[in-house]
RNA sequence: GCCGUUAUCGUCUAGCCUGGUUUAGGACAUUAGAUUCUCAAUCUAAGAACCCGGGUUCAAAUCCCGGUAACGGCACCA
C-alpha cells in the first residue's frame, strides 16, 4: 500500500503555492497507485508558530480538491496528525538513541553555539557543532542534567559515507565527516523537524517521501536516524523547487506565493493544478490522447510517474498559467461559470443569477465575455456595463467629430424590436451619407453604451441592454 | 567558504539511458498576416536554444573528462 504525505507547518500566512505543488504530486502518485494522502501538521516551532494558519493552510488544500485521506480534519488510524499532540512519542525515540549510544544530551547555550559559528564562518569553514558535550561523563551529564536546560543530539559517524537512492535524481553520497551533530531534542521539549519526521513517517507507515530539493542535503541524517532505529527506508524522491522569474527560489518578494492569492486574482483551481503539473514534469511520457498541455485530474492520476519528476527548479510563469486558465475557462459549463464570477461580483450577483435564469439574455452574451476572460475577474471591467450605467467615459480621440446624435435618430426611427439587420444596416447607411467610416460611428456608439473602446459584440450587447437603455445611454453623451 | 544538485529557444519542456531517422520537436510569450464593429478568440507564418573547452567515434544535444554558472543546504526553522 503506497502512503504519501505533506507536512505544512503553521507558520505563514496561508499555503504557499510550493506546497501546493509537493501535494498535487504526492496526491497523483498516492490516488494513481490506489493508496493514502496524508496531510501531517509539523507545528513543532513554537516561535514561528502563526495563528489561524493552520485553519487557512487546510481551507486551501480543500480550494484545491486536495484534501487528505487522513490528517487533521478527517482523523485516521495513524493519528493524532499533529506533531505537537505526538511530543512524548519524540522523547521516547530521542532517548532510545542516547541509550543505544547514537545520540547524546548537549549543555551548550545558544551564545556559545553563536559564536563557534562565527568564528568557523569568518575561519572559512562550515559551521557545525564541535562536539563539546560528545563525550562527557555520566556524573557530568547527571549534574547538568538536574541544573536545567539541554538539548539532544544526533552523535554522526566520524568517519565513513551515508548514501541514499533518490528516484529523481540517483544515488546520492555524503560524507559522515561533514554531517552536523544534528539537534534532536529541544530544550523546550518539542522535537525538530529531523527527529520529527523520520519517527512520524515510520509510525504513519508513509512509503514515499516526496518533497523539494531543499530537504536533499538534510537526507543523510534522516537516513542516518532510520539506520539507529533499525527501520526500513522510505523510497525518497525530492522535486524541483518552484522558482522566480529570475530563477531564485520562488518567494513572497518577487511572486505571489500564497494560495489564496491565487483565489483572488480569479484562478480556477483545476487550472492551477494543471499548470503546475506541468512544471518540472516530463509529461511526453504520458499516454495522454491528444499529447495536449490541458488536462484533468483523473488523466493526471492514470499517467502520471515519479521518474517524470526533473531535477531542475522551473521558473513560475504567469503569463502561461493566465492563458490555461482562459482555457480552462473557455470549456467550462456556463451555469456553473456563472456560479463562479458571481462569487466575486456579489453586487452582481442577484442580477446575474435572475439573467442567467432566462436563457435568452445572458447565455447569449456569457460567451462573448468568456472568450475573452483570462481570470474570473476579468468579468467585471469587461462586462459590468451590461448591469449598471457607466460613470466613465473612455471617449475617441480629442476634436472628432460626434455623430451621436445622428446615430440617436436612425436607431430611434427603426421599428421594435430592433433586428440586428436592421441597425446595423441603418447605421452603414448614416456612415455612407456622411462619408465616414462605419468603423467609426461603431466605435462611438460602443463607447456611449459600455464607456469603453473595448469589450464584447457590440450587437449581442445592444440586444442585452434593450432598445430603451441603449437610447438612454446614447442621450447621455449625445443630449 | 564547505557540501550537494543541475545545465536544450525569453519561459515550460521533448529528444539524452539504448550515439546516426534532428534542417533539434511542441506549448506559453513575442512579431507579422488573415478574420472583424473594438478587444479577444480562432487560423496562418516568422524569429528564437543544445553553458564552455577538451576527448572517444566514421558520426555527439546524446558517451567520458575538465571548467564555468545557477540553484539548494550548512539554526534549539521547517
Amino acid at each position: 500500500m503506497v502512503r504519501t504525505r505533506i507536512a505544512p507547518s503553521p507558520t505563514g500566512e496561508d499555503l504557499h503555492i510550493g506546497n501546493v505543488y509537493t501535494a498535487l504530486i504526492n496526491r497523483v502518485f498516492a490516488k494513481k497507485n490506489k493508496g493514502k494522502f496524508v496531510v501531517r501538521i509539523e507545528d513543532t516551532d513554537r516561535s514561528r508558530l502563526v495563528l489561524g494558519s493552520e485553519e487557512r493552510i487546510l481551507g486551501s488544500l480543500a480550494w484545491f480538491g486536495l484534501e487528505p485521506d487522513e490528517g487533521t480534519q478527517v482523523g485516521g488510524p495513524y493519528g493524532p496528525y499533529r506533531q505537537s499532540e505526538r511530543l512524548e512519542l519524540y522523547k521516547k525515540y530521542a532517548l532510545e538513541l542516547v541509550e543505544k549510544g547514537h545520540a547524546y544530551y548537549c549543555f551548550c547555550t545558544p551564545q556559545r553555539l553563536d559564536e563557534l559559528r562565527k568564528e568557523q564562518a569568518a575561519a572559512g569553514r562550515q559551521p557545525m557543532y564541535d562536539g563539546a558535550c560528545r563525550n562527557l561523563s555520566t556524573a557530568e551529564i547527571l549534574s547538568k542534567l538536574a541544573a536545567g536546560n539541554c538539548v539532544i543530539r544526533l552523535k554522526v559517524p566520524d568517519s565513513g559515507q551515508t548514501s541514499f537512492d533518490d528516484v529523481v535524481r540517483g544515488k546520492i553520497t555524503f560524507e559522515n565527516s561533514l554531517i552536523d551533530d544534528q539537534i534532536l531534542l529541544k530544550s523546550d521539549g518539542f522535537p525538530t523537524y529531523h527527529l520529527a519526521v523520520v519517527v512520524d513517517d515510520h509510525l504513519m507507515e508513509i512509503t514515499h517521501v516526496i518533497r523539494a530539493e531543499e530537504w536533499l542535503s538534510s537526507t543523510p541524517k534522516h537516513v542516518l536516524l532510520y539506520n539507529f532505529f533499525g527501520w526500513t527506508l522510505p523510497v525518497f524522491a525530492h522535486g524541483p523547487i518552484l522558482r522566480n522569474p529570475d530563477r531564485s527560489k520562488l518567494s513572497k518578494r518577487k511572486n505571489p506565493v500564497w494560495a489564496s492569492w491565487y483565489k483572488e486574482q480569479g484562478f480556477l483551481p483545476e487550472a492551477v493544478l494543471n499548470y503546475l503539473m506541468l512544471l518540472g514534469c516530463s509529461i511526453s511520457n504520458w499516454s495522454i490522447p491528444d499529447g495536449g498541455e490541458i488536462f484533468s485530474m483523473e488523466v493526471m492520476e492514470r499517467n502520471f510517474k515519479l521518474e517524470d519528476l526533473r531535477p531542475v527548479g522551473p521558473a513560475f510563469d504567469l503569463k502561461k498559467l493566465e492563458w490555461m486558465n482562459g482555457e480552462y475557462i473557455r470549456k467550462m459549463d456556463n451555469a456553473q461559470l456563472t456560479i463562479d464570477i458571481s462569487n466575486y461580483l456579489k453586487e452582481f450577483s442577484r442580477n446575474l443569477i435572475l439573467q442567467t435564469l432566462e436563457p435568452s439574455d445572458l447565455q447569449t452574451s456569457i460567451p462573448l465575455i468568456k472568450e475573452r476572460m483570462r481570470r474570473l475577474t476579468d468579468f467585471e471591467p469587461l462586462a459590468g456595463f451590461l448591469f449598471e450605467r457607466p460613470s466613465l467615459f473612455n471617449h475617441s480621440e480629442q476634436g472628432k467629430e460626434s455623430h451621436l446624435s445622428q446615430i440617436r435618430d436612425v436607431l430611434e426611427s427603426l421599428a421594435r424590436p430592433w433586428s440586428k439587420d436592421s441597425w446595423e444596416k441603418g447605421i452603414r447607411q448614416l456612415a455612407e451619407e456622411g462619408g465616414v467610416k462605419a468603423g467609426d460611428l461603431f466605435m462611438e456608439l460602443r463607447v456611449a453604451i459600455s464607456g469603453n473602446k473595448v469589450g464584447p459584440d457590440l450587437f449581442e450587447s445592444v440586444k442585452f441592454l434593450g432598445e430603451e437603455e441603449t437610447l438612454a445611454r446614447l442621450k447621455i453623451l449625445a443630449g
